[in-house]
DNA sequence: CGACGACTTGACGTGTTTCAAACGAGGTGG
DNA sequence: CCACCTCGTTTGAAACACGTCAAGTCGTCG
């Protein structure tokens, strides 16, 4: 189940076999994207497969090539709280610490670029550019923390399922049809909301015609002014 | 009012006008401090006036000197969500964008360090442990949001109070007793409730002699132990 | 003393959760 | 090819935590 294999660089194979929208890093000549092509390797993650752990040390930094990932916080008693999904081109794991402070796993199987934390910081040490694109990669991902504190602290269903809407729409750069890899519970999660919930408010903005549902996993953003409207 | 007079460098007469606690920059030697005391220029802000609002260019970082700072985000029709409180020592307006996403308005009548962000980062340039602590202070703020989200996302009323408590008391590093420097109505925004069940909570709390509230603005942990077990 | 703002308390309403059952798509085996 | 199972999802009914509305109290300041 759990497949992890460990290729010196990104394989044909791999990235052929990989699901939708592969990242393709020569596009986005960032300066880390460089790093990550140059030291990195490509592992693969099969679905619902763990990639780190909470509290595991930070060994390395990780960037999706294709698939996608949630990041996590538990609670004792189990309930979870998911912080982030993260798409093709997403970097991810930057934390500062010596340790992950969230756990990390593949929604669906995943290629994930991974490079040794030191490695990078070492490089960062004589290239400002990179230096400088670590802080502003972890300032973007603090900016979206904070969006999505906004939403579970002060918004209700219905608007934490539109702002979710539109927010992949943005990201998976869909027109109109959107592919959700992930399931209703890790909506949920994201939410702050109970799986039925989001159902509920889903077949509520069908209702609406905001959104069609052509399958569970498949929504048609039919009236995004109406989206928008909710998104504050 | 919104008196914020600008002065060369900490004036005697600020510091000791200002209340509890003020930090001492001399102790605590990390480069981004440093930096500060070297051109940072010390500001007066009175209790309740912006120190920044939502959408304005980022041209300052900030450090509290005394004080405290709220750090703000509305929604349209005017629910809010508070970010973060800066107590002294914190810096903040550490986005790497060209515009703040948060306001940030003082609490208590405060002394703020100012620099020119164009400073710091030509300093940061030439200074690895500067650049370095530019992405660990950003990175440290991150985890604190991500804390947040967990709080906000999974966490009932009497959950998310104790977590709060627990946080000041070991910011304010008080043993037993605490000064909340913020109203009612800060910290439902910060917890994501009404004034309503935050003061109720807290008599709860009272109830069950975790604590006391020997007026509104000061708690007395009685019972730690019972307050972390709601903690996670 | 009177007025104002911040906080507390009470009664009631409601959005979300909880518990439970039914549904539907995908896969396996007979 | 269809019966059957499984897992994710949807739908319904009831319970509850928190929000809303409305008084009432407390402390502070003029």
């Amino acid at each position: 189940m759990s497949v992890t294999e460990i290729v010196p660089n990104v394989s044909e194979r791999h990235v052929s076999r990989a699901a939708s929208v592969p990242f393709d890093a020569a596009k986005q000549a960032d300066a880390l994207t460089e790093a990550f092509t140059l030291i990195g390797a490509a592992v693969r993650f099969d679905r619902n497969t763990e990639i780190f752990g909470e509290a595991e040390p930070a060994e390395y930094f990780y960037q999706v090539v294709s698939g996608a990932v949630r990041m996590y916080k538990l609670l004792s008693d189990g309930r979870r709280q998911i912080g982030a999904f993260h798409l093709p081109g997403d970097v991810f794991g930057l934390e500062a610490g010596q340790t992950h402070r969230f756990g990390a796993e593949a929604i669906a199987t995943s290629v994930i670029r991974v490079a040794r934390r030191s490695a990078i910081i070492a490089l960062a040490a004589r290239d400002h550019d990179l230096a400088n694109e670590l802080w502003t990669r972890t300032a973007d991902r603090l900016q979206l923390a904070q969006d999505h504190m906004l939403l579970l602290g002060r918004k209700n269903a219905e608007e934490r399922v539109a702002s979710f809407l539109l927010q992949m729409a943005d990201r998976a750069a869909a027109e109109r049809t959107l592919d959700l890899p992930m399931s209703r519970q890790d909506i949920a999660d994201y939410l702050g909301l109970t799986i039925e919930t989001v159902s509920r408010t889903l077949t509520q903005l069908e209702g609406k015609a905001a959104i069609e549902l052509p399958s569970s996993r498949r929504v048609r953003l039919c009236n995004r002014a109406a989206l928008q409207r909710l998104n504050a």
